[in-house]
DNA sequence: CAGTTAAGATAGTAACCAATTACTAGCAGC
DNA sequence: GCTGCTAGTAATTGGTTACTATCTTAACTG
């Protein structure tokens, strides 16, 4: 009756390659993301180098596969959290301190995200990242939109620079607590900074 | 009476340390910096690999002076941007678009500091770039305190927070112009992101 | 102009990395 | 109980990288 709680040595290709993303977002929260070795990743899953080939073509599918779940989550995280709340500066409030929770909860995520954006050549993974920042300034932008319409946001703001700065102000966030080496400082910091942009957009009245 | 203008094949050491800090630059412009090697600087300046290591001890020691270089640089040139400007205000706004225009000139910069400020393991250059950010925003909070303290800037106002996000709103832009490939955007966008930025700190009246 | 020396060329080396290959254990279905 | 499939191991390959030892040359200097 001792039943092991440790995954079998043996996993279905799907689960495993699901695995082999997790390892690679562990792996980025403790070392720079492009020094990653296909050996690190296997060696952090208990599994010889040579067997990721057996799910993965080549190290850049695996990248795109980790570029992918980091999509995926994230948008669906910050979806989660705006939903329901009617007031768009509201939402923006609650997307900026979900996002910040997310980045906290992953912290190899917004190094994998600058390291892709570093590459000058467009491979697959840098392009879901596009993707990526893409879709979130379109919903920080629909959301700014419906403010100026409501009243609630100076009709003066520019929705791209708004966008670009919201987005912007995480980014500031990470980096500082990056450099302080000290995540948790970022849940810390995050009202206070929200509140100076959300004073730049709101409509007097 | 056929003077050459080309830089002589032999450079006095000095020099040839400068000119090694200029083509990284130059070379981070272009691609990933963690991708740089030093075939590819030798080659960028027309010299050997080998004869790199007459100038620098090592790899990292050429990372340690060009990160100085950008350190001393971009303080120099906020800090004449700022000079004889009174209003706390209009000399952030002076900062932030000589900020913009370094980028511009050397778009190798902020990929750099990106790629230093990803390594775990705390290298000279990393340092470097931890010191250079530190102090920088030293330089926008006294800005702010002045601003305080002036009657500028509204007394609420988080003076940790604002310069966090003054720094922030410069790497938002930078990334997104990175995203985009289009660097001369930052220019055009960066007025409508910095106006969003001072109203949320201007005191009303 | 001769002698010195700093700077560069050439040709390595050891370490590391992504990808490939030959082989094997375990299981399912006829 | 054999057959074939799936997932894995272990060893190896070709290529790249930072760094070095040794020889060569260009540029000052007295």
């Amino acid at each position: 009756m001792v039943t092991t709680l440790n995954t079998p040595s043996k996993l279905p290709a799907d689960e495993r390659r699901a695995v082999t993303v997790e390892a690679v977002i562990a792996l980025a929260g403790s070392q720079n993301p492009s020094d990653i070795t296909t050996a690190a990743i296997a060696s952090h899953m208990n599994l010889t180098q040579g067997a990721l080939f057996r799910h993965f073509p080549s190290k850049d599918a695996i990248w795109e596969s980790v570029m992918e779940w980091v999509a995926d989550h994230l948008l669906a995280q910050i979806d989660r959290a705006a939903t329901g709340i009617d007031s768009p500066l509201a939402a923006m409030q609650a997307m900026f301190m979900s996002h910040i929770d997310f980045v906290v909860e992953h912290p190899g995520v917004p190094r994998m995200m600058f390291g892709q954006l570093q590459n000058t050549e467009t491979t697959a993974a840098k392009k879901i990242a596009q993707t990526l920042i893409k879709r979130y300034a379109e919903r920080i932008g629909a959301r700014i939109e419906q403010g100026k319409a409501n009243g609630e946001i100076a009709p003066t703001v520019e929705t791209r620079a708004a966008a670009t700065l919201f987005i912007g102000t995480v980014q500031g966030l990470v980096m500082q607590s990056m450099l302080s080496g000290d995540l948790a400082r970022m849940r810390t910091d995050a009202p206070g900074v929200f509140a100076i942009y959300q004073r730049g957009m709101r409509h007097n009245q």
